[in-house]
DNA sequence: GTAAAAATAGAACGACCGTTCGTTTTATTT
DNA sequence: AAATAAAACGAACGGTCGTTCTATTTTTAC
């Protein structure tokens, strides 16, 4: 099965899933809660996230949505968390199903394509986060950071399978290509999503190919 | 002399500059407070830029900050303004004294790295200013988009022109090599700023080699 | 030097923020 | 069905925000 390590080291909060017993109200309406945090914060940043507005959306009082967190640091905390889970389901356990090495690579770069493609309409908490939390310690900034970390740790594991496997040259180095990769995502959410280019998406997988081209294996063709 | 297309649109607002007359008093503080501002924005942002801690870095009273501005929304389009103008002082204008083709292009990036090495620590407003405003439209947002759209046609241009040199081949596609060299800008400002990762400025440069090596002429060795 | 003009200060406003508290409603258990 | 626990509400607090208004000071012009 799919290797856990990407998620292991970040608990699950919401849905506790004691085994057998059926979800009480109150989760239900916090996992609700958290799902339109999601949402919110996609088009307003974890720092514009108000506990007012997200009451609104949620149909509930202000009061009422506070006391499933008990701050709005716990808040932002939990939507970090909950966007990890989400990634991990869209983008890296989907690759994980691929045959090791340069199959597994390619899937997991197309996944992260897709999910930032859809994101130019939704928007990117890592993207996003990483701009308002990288200048103000703290344990919201510890989450994301620790979050993108696991996330790239993962990118970087399949490189060097891909290599490995002999797919990739000997001399590649896995956080330069690592970089390059994350580049292109990174271009292809700004320049959509800001600027409104077009064109976009083929151009970054486009991008992906020229980087795979310099270091691809005589034998992987 | 150099091109003055970069900044032709985006007309200057402080300093006016009537020749031969003296900055007035206001004229002054004014740039000392926008000086102030622009160091705050990169830190918090132009969303996080607040009047009363922009009066308290200046040394004056919140109203005092105001009267220059007439509007938070004015002030920090003043920050774009006056943003716009440094990095064509710094990246732009002294990259044009390079002779045309592929030195041109290639000063052009390392001033664009170097700029951005100098911002890890004090913030990219083009950067931040993207995720901030990707999603909500007005005046500030079409401040930042003019300015990033007027840089970026210069780096075309660049492109173009190697090319058009003999320098870069005939295939390259200007927009797609832009993409990727942006993309090289944001994994640095990313990983270095908010990562913390060590390392990521020789990976810039070494990305910027790998992609000159695809698009170079054999006559440009 | 004096009058006009510009620049700055200070207090106050309404709006929104996160948070607290006491109450009421709803869900769960016995 | 009664008793208990959990969940949601509504009002209020202190704080910060951008903005407005009036008064005062400082700079400029004659």
């Amino acid at each position: 099965m799919a290797d856990p390590v990407l998620s292991e080291s970040v608990p699950t909060d919401i849905a506790e899933s004691r085994p057998g017993r059926n979800l009480h109200k109150g989760q239900q309406t916090k996992a609700a809660i958290l799902d339109a945090a999601l949402a919110l914060a996609g088009q307003v940043g974890l720092e514009g996230l108000s506990i007012g507005a997200l009451a609104e959306v949620a149909g509930m009082s202000k009061s009422g949505v506070f006391a499933h967190f008990g701050s709005r640091e716990e808040l932002q905390i939990s939507v970090v968390r909950e966007y990890h889970r989400r990634f991990e389901d869209e983008v890296f356990f989907p690759a994980m199903k691929a045959s090791r090495g340069l199959p597994r690579l390619r899937q997991l770069f197309a996944n992260w394509i897709l999910r930032t493609s859809i994101e130019i309409d939704s928007g990117c908490i890592y993207i996003s986060g990483a701009v308002e939390f990288d200048d103000r310690p703290g344990p919201v900034r510890d989450a994301l950071v620790e979050s993108v970390r696991i996330w790239h740790a993962a990118v970087h594991r399949a490189i060097a399978g891909a290599k490995q496997a002999g797919h990739l040259k000997a001399q590649t180095d896995e956080d330069q290509l690592l970089m390059e990769i994350h580049g292109l995502i990174l271009a292809l959410h700004y320049e959509a999503r800001f600027l409104r280019n077009p064109g976009c998406i083929p151009r970054a997988h486009h991008g992906f190919d020229n980087l795979l081209r310099q270091h691809l294996t005589d034998a992987a063709s």
